[in-house]
DNA sequence: TAGGCCATCTGGTCCT
DNA sequence: AGGACCAGATGGCCTA
């Protein structure tokens, strides 16, 4: 749908979208919507113009004031109101084309504005070429994985994979949700969303069997009744790999709720340098040396993981996953980097 | 076929 | 005056 190719620079750092289209490109654009026109039609932009102005000069002797020449119920004529310009051809061809013209511009503005979107894609997890987030989905999902980062940098700690995916799916649709899944591949039916777009735990954490907790209890959380797990709160922090983690690392945690954390001026906090290592990558080379796994994940349908999906987590899959600290180095990106190319 | 998503057109408003 | 921005309307395409 999009008319222009999408691979266009960097566009959100540009302050007006549509303002970074020259004017040189939409001729293009306008020509298209001029050849519609039944006059003019082997006339270039500037053409036009002049002639428009010159019948502009002959307008003014031309247009006539007009009052309402419609006879009222007693038959007389309107004299009230305001007085209007009689239409002149040249008029209304300038009319016209100016209204062209502001179509070009507004096709070329959206496509700014849909550039920027695309590039927002890229950057937010689970980005697919084949099954592109809707506009709306791309903007909660971006607006929920900076707050997750965010609480990520402002906690200092290595992420709880469950509660960060809870937090990225925040508010998403089923499908989305269904898709981020995909991309971590973990099986969607762990982090059911409920009505109000909340996204709960209602079961074992897929990886539970990879990082078994250090607790007596393996198959309750810390926080969690032995053997139930109460969906209805949301999801806390395990132990994992012998790290320990805040139970209430992401409690009260919201995207729609601004951060705990960042009640201070520096809100909130990107200290990329200070603790990520946060490389921004050609998106060709994601794949490759991203500093999070999850971007450019291929998810071949928008088929609901259920069960047997093939994202199911399995004790042989790799924590799909390599959000981490500098100061924390972890398991090669290598190995997991074939599960998410596109 | 209904609903979601999208591109485009259009008129209004605001700003320079 | 002209351009940017915005929101409503409309029609096309796709999918469940």
């Amino acid at each position: 749908m999009l008319t222009l190719p999408i691979d266009e620079p960097d566009m959100m750092c540009e302050p007006r979208f549509g303002a970074n289209y020259p004017r040189e490109t939409l001729p293009e654009n306008l020509e298209r919507d001029l050849g519609r026109r039944d006059s003019h039609e082997e006339m270039s932009n500037s053409d036009m113009r002049e002639e428009l102005e010159d019948e502009d000069i002959s307008e003014r002797e031309e247009d006539e004031d007009e009052r309402e020449g419609e006879p009222d119920a007693n038959g007389l004529a309107k004299m009230r109101g305001p007085r209007r310009k009689k239409q002149s051809k040249g008029r209304h061809e300038r009319v016209k084309v100016r209204r062209q013209e502001a179509n070009a511009r507004e096709r070329s503005r959206m496509h700014g504005l849909n550039a920027a979107l695309e590039s927002l894609r890229k950057v937010v997890p689970c980005y697919s070429k084949t099954q592109k987030l809707s506009k709306i989905e791309t903007l909660r999902l971006a607006k929920n994985y900076i707050w997750a980062l965010s609480e990520t940098l402002s906690a200092g700690k290595r992420p709880d994979l469950l509660a960060f995916v809870q937090t990225l799916c925040k508010g998403l649709s089923q499908p989305t949700t269904n898709l981020v899944a995909g991309c971590l591949q973990l099986n969607a039916r762990n982090f059911l969303t409920d009505h109000n777009g909340d996204v709960m735990f209602s079961g074992r954490p897929p990886y539970d069997s990879m990082y078994p907790y250090s607790g007596s209890d393996v198959n309750a959380p810390p926080g969690h009744s032995s053997g139930t797990v109460d969906s209805s709160k949301p999801f806390r922090h395990y132990n994992y790999g012998g790290a320990a983690y805040d139970a209430g690392y992401y409690e009260n945690a919201s995207p729609e709720g601004g951060s705990p954390h960042l009640d201070g001026p520096l809100s909130p906090p990107m200290n990329f340098n200070g603790i990520f290592s946060l490389k921004h990558d050609d998106p060709s080379d994601y794949s490759k040396s991203s500093p999070y796994g999850m971007r450019y994940c291929g998810v071949p349908s928008r088929a609901t993981l259920g069960q047997n999906s093939m994202y199911r987590a399995s004790p042989e899959a790799r924590f799909p996953y390599d959000l981490h600290l500098r100061s924390q180095p972890y398991q090669p990106q290598a190995e997991m980097h074939g599960s998410f190319h596109n």
